[in-house]
DNA sequence: TTGTAAGCGTTATCAA
DNA sequence: TTGATAACGCTTACAA
């Protein structure tokens, strides 16, 4: 070994490139290229001695060549619009984003990761990666019932799968189209299976733009609802998160139906919503702790929110789950170091991050645009829900 | 607007080439380049045309040709080797990584992220990245005590800067196994202050290899130490996270060196080292808790276990901080939702990752190998640490 | 101060 | 089945 100051200094070794390897072998480049990408056009044989000639030198296509010669960047982006603040204890992005790269390093593929400040960012950071070739296609996350972005993408031709699920249906508070949907029913408009469905928009219209990987809310909020009324609560309120965001209001507008359903009084079964931090959802849960008759069942919309709600509850001295039960919407180590233990939503999310990535290859295969469902989440009961106190 | 369908479906607009300006500004190709990359050898008049023309067709340099021509991918690497499980509650990453990108995004310089399983695929894709010239650049994370990472990337010759310090120093004679701790004889007093500098390599030797940049656990942990024993404690046991990490190799010969110096017995003021999970935080909180003489004071290395272990003193009816005090290393929502809430060593996360990324770009522009300091964390001082009860 | 032309490493088009 | 050869879009000598 030469010394450490040279090692680190000396000049990096020189990258094999097809030329070397068809010098090597004897061959021209372009049967090299044909051999290396399983293209026919080139002998058995001269393609096996072409790979072991590769396989020797180490070679790896080099990732700029391969973007100006074809068409493809060899890499997909994720924007994370979030102002710096608020990059929190989710553990829901990188769990994630380790979902998706299991699909796309399998296929060589890297992923261009970006924080931003807002949404006017990511979209001028759209347009910088389209222009720069930069990436093949992106996932678009935390959609919104108002988003601009699938229209950039689409005007830019930049493939892109919205990971998260369609805005929330129109403005229909009654929802009459999800009127009666009896459990376990395969209602029409949510279909189980993921099959491209343009026909279908009332309850879960498929993004009219791009193609879109969601997860079923509303069923997961009517489980919920389907616990916490089995377990005898009527006054039952959601700390939602961000208004903006189109889970927040399929949320929101799956608890009205589900209330409605079950004949619950509106005035004591709503939702409210937060920017998801800690702080908010405390506040929120002051508020509804101070009202005259306090909800006996809280469901909150991230894993600390809940914890904060608990934390507030314990401050108080209202027992949970004896006076106040707690649902967190998505699971976490949070979760289960709190005591008591919360009940939470469990999603499988690195499974709807290969989910996401799948599809994004499907799109720029060409497949159709269409919307995907991810599996339905199950409730993991744990010790803080029960049975309300009398009164 | 054209129909939905056929707005996702159209051809994208072809991208605008620096030909594209060329003919419209009526010069050559050279010119335009030199133009757009501030380079002499154009007239003021020309270059402004250009740069007019170029605003208007929203060119900006295709990423792959930039990169194949001259030696730059424009993009940095950042690989973070953890199994999918314990992707945790942290919120470490995302803000280191949002401090990174702050810096590289200013110059345009994208960043590949990806997690993978172990250390050997994070070599892996060393190799690949740098075959593939995917990137100029990459930042170490999680660098451990023997950690084979810096020689090949120095081998490589791929630009490299660690992230979170220096491997510890040497291996300790003294050191006990975690978890056991032997009443072995003090070791000889390491200075209080541990400054980077080459010429005492036995506190905190600079990388022999790559630049670094890292916190100074030492000093911190003198200042936990500093806390927790002006409050009367003398019992202190520090939960580690994972044992082959440089940190914690460093916070656990901190806490030795700081126990010395106060003369305190070796026996009550030991680390124990984790896997970081809650579990495992949860656990060792347990069996330190069921000893004859428990400690009155428990360090955690993340704040996932920190609120785990106070879930356990809650469990068996002991109060915090009246018979256990508790502080977190890392700061985070969960240490303030916690009731009471958690004492916690707070650092500037982005700020560490904006010195990071400031560092790689000084390597790449041939700045020299060294090591640098961020700033030193503080004690934030809350519910969870008061004087113990006697007894 | 300008324009011309030769690379960078692939892929893709054609003849041979 | 092969092997030249021309793109791809940019940088950079080198000439004008």
């Amino acid at each position: 070994m030469t010394a450490p100051g040279e090692a680190a200094r000396r000049k990096p070794a020189r990258r094999p490139t097809i030329k070397d390897i068809a010098r090597r072998a004897g061959v021209s480049e372009s049967a090299v290229s044909f051999a290396l990408n399983d293209r026919p056009g080139v002998s058995q044989d001269t393609r096996a001695r072409v790979r072991r000639v590769a396989e020797e030198l180490g070679w790896q296509a080099n990732s700029a060549a391969r973007a100006l010669s074809g068409e493809r960047a060899g890499a997909m982006g994720l924007v994370l619009a979030r102002p710096a603040q608020t990059l929190g204890v989710e553990s829901f992005f990188l769990q994630l984003v380790s979902g998706i790269q299991e699909v796309l390093s399998a296929r060589q593929i890297a992923l261009l990761f970006q924080v931003v400040e807002d949404l006017d960012s990511e979209c001028a950071l759209y347009r910088r990666w389209w222009a720069e070739r930069r990436v093949d296609g992106v996932l678009v996350v935390d959609p919104r019932t108002d988003d601009p972005r699938p229209e950039l993408l689409a005007a830019l031709g930049l493939p892109a799968v919205v990971v998260g699920g369609p805005a929330a249906p129109g403005p229909d508070p009654a929802e009459p189209s999800a009127g009666e949907p009896s459990a376990g029913e395969p209602s029409a408009t949510e279909p189980a299976t993921a099959e491209p469905s343009a026909t279908e928009p009332a309850a879960t219209p498929p993004h009219p733009l791009l193609s879109t990987v969601w997860a079923d809310d509303a069923k997961a909020m009517a489980r919920i609802l389907d616990h916490l009324y089995g377990l005898g609560h009527r006054r039952i309120v959601h700390i939602a998160g961000l208004p903006g965001l189109a889970h927040t209001a399929r949320r929101i507008q799956s608890l009205r139906t589900e209330a409605d359903r079950r004949g619950l009084d509106r005035r004591q079964v709503h939702s409210v919503t937060t920017d998801y931090s800690d702080a908010e959802g405390a506040e929120a849960t002051r508020r509804l702790l101070d009202a005259a008759r306090p909800p006996t069942a809280i469901v909150y919309d991230n894993d600390v929110m809940a914890v904060a709600g608990a934390s507030v509850a314990a401050e108080r001295g209202i027992p949970v789950p004896g006076a106040l039960s707690i649902v967190a919407w998505d699971d976490s180590a949070l979760c289960r170091v709190t005591h008591p233990r919360l009940t939470a939503l469990v999603r499988d999310t690195p499974g709807f991050g290969r989910l996401a990535a799948q599809e994004l290859l499907a799109v720029l295969d060409g497949g159709p645009l269409r919307t995907v469902q991810g599996e339905l989440p199950h409730l993991e009961a744990r010790e803080s829900t029960a049975t309300p106190s009398p009164g």
